[in-house]
DNA sequence: ATTGTTCATCGCAAATATACGATGAATATT
DNA sequence: AATATTCATCGTATATTTGCGATGAACAAT
């Protein structure tokens, strides 16, 4: 792929369209939703809830984490999940910022 | 791609996932940022904006237009695109929903 | 030492997204 | 009628995403 004009976006354009990404899947939506519900739980227990693989909800997991609205601490033989509190923060007031453009 | 378990996400989850879809993109952003900003504007104006071909902006518009965040009338022989008001107030509600549930 | 549990990662296939140049459609101007 | 403007769409190339099964790593329990 080529890109004749340089990309130059601003960073919060970048930033925001980074946590838009993240959310933009439905297992990613639900993920969150039962996280954000139980507080903190393991990947076995998505996977019981969503109609999706285990390697596929550890995927979606990762990209989570990698937006950084999740984070996640090893507690042998698993990993408990929990929101990124303050990343979580930041994007909602991103949203926020971004909506209340127009409204 | 083959589905094993059969796919049933919420209907609210698939709504919000493809609204976040649609603000994945940096130039998505940008563009609605424009258009907040100005209320209404012809495809023209941004691609002097942005640093992308008519081509591609064209196509993000009709991403946005799909996702439902924005309209377009025409006006021979130009497009006069601005934010569908009552989707825009609708997904900001749904953003605003799901931020909420933790904080 | 062997087995079981939990989860990440690898390797693969298919689908979708991103970007461009070229072309086409619609209209206004000459 | 011929030309110019504006924008959508087509065709194409490449990159990314989505999904799965299989395997591997880490630890617990036998």
């Amino acid at each position: 792929m080529s890109h004749p004009k340089s990309i130059n976006y601003k960073e919060d354009e970048i930033n925001l369209a980074r946590y838009a990404k993240a959310l933009g899947h439905p297992a990613r939506i639900a993920i969150l939703k039962f996280l954000a519900s139980t507080d903190t739980c393991f990947c076995g227990e998505i996977v019981d809830e969503l109609p999706i693989a285990q390697a596929t909800v550890s995927q979606h997991l990762k990209e989570l984490k990698n937006a950084g609205l999740i984070r996640g601490s090893i507690e042998p033989p698993k990993v408990r999940y929990c929101i990124d509190p303050e990343n979580w923060k930041k994007s909602s007031r991103f949203f926020e910022d971004l909506f209340k453009k127009l409204i």
